[in-house]
DNA sequence: GTTAATTATTTACAAATGTAATCCGATATA
DNA sequence: TATATCGGATTACATTTGTAAATAATTAAC
């Protein structure tokens, strides 16, 4: 059960709302959203609603235009991937972290350059 | 959508099924998932008819006993990893698995010891 | 000022998942 | 033989997620 983290799509949301600056409004995330995903702005409206109820996201109304609401993140892109990612050794790799890194660097075609890169980062931890 | 890969639920059966050098039945199962899962024998059937219903895993019925079933899987774990990795990586890190992977030893706390493991990992690739 | 467009809320619905009870047929047991 | 038990199939139900329509309220446009 529950590690209130954004769903799969809801992440391009949230995407969405870290990169920003500033907050973000519905309209600006069904903008932004166009090409990203394929939904509906109706959609894309129950999913921001859901991140809300989540406590993923907020929102302050507009001085002039009560209508409008203005998004900012409650989580950080990284707690929540700290928590999809244990989550995701947990379930697949019995807790062991170092076994999920080894098997994505496996499954996943990573060009030699990528890997030097990442012993790059590996030494300098 | 939909890559038939088990359910984070269904992968605790499936590690059962891809340990064992033979087959095994469902009692098998429901006995060597106490203690790791605690859920009803009923429950644990239901899965692995949705199992078996997502062409993961297969059975043949006993010889002498027509009413138990002794199941194989169809897919190995590495494929079952494949696809879940590269979903991960596609659906949190924009498909690029380094960033993946950065992401993964930075939130797991991996100890000096496993880094240097790792490092061993890549050198060999 | 009436109508059209915009914004948010509510409702809806299907598929997937977690969970378990009920039912049914076939053995094992009293 | 009557009954309890075992194994599997079917049914059920709540929650989460993806998806979108219907509603309502308000503002902008004519």
């Amino acid at each position: 059960m529950g590690e209130i983290t954004p769903s799969e799509n809801e992440w391009a949301i949230m995407e969405i709302v870290w990169k920003s600056a500033d907050t973000v409004t519905a309209a600006d995330i069904i903008r932004q959203l166009a090409g990203v995903l394929d939904i509906s702005d109706k959609t894309v409206r129950v999913m921001i609603n859901r991140l809300v109820a989540k406590g993923v996201l907020d929102y302050e109304v507009d001085d002039k235009d009560a209508r409008i609401y203005h998004y900012h993140a409650l989580r950080t892109k990284e707690e929540c991937l700290k928590l999809k990612n244990k989550r995701y050794v947990k379930n697949y790799f019995g807790g062991d972290a170092s076994l999920a890194v080894a098997s994505f660097i496996r499954s996943a075609d990573i060009t030699p350059e990528e890997l030097s890169e990442l012993k790059k980062m590996i030494e300098e931890m």
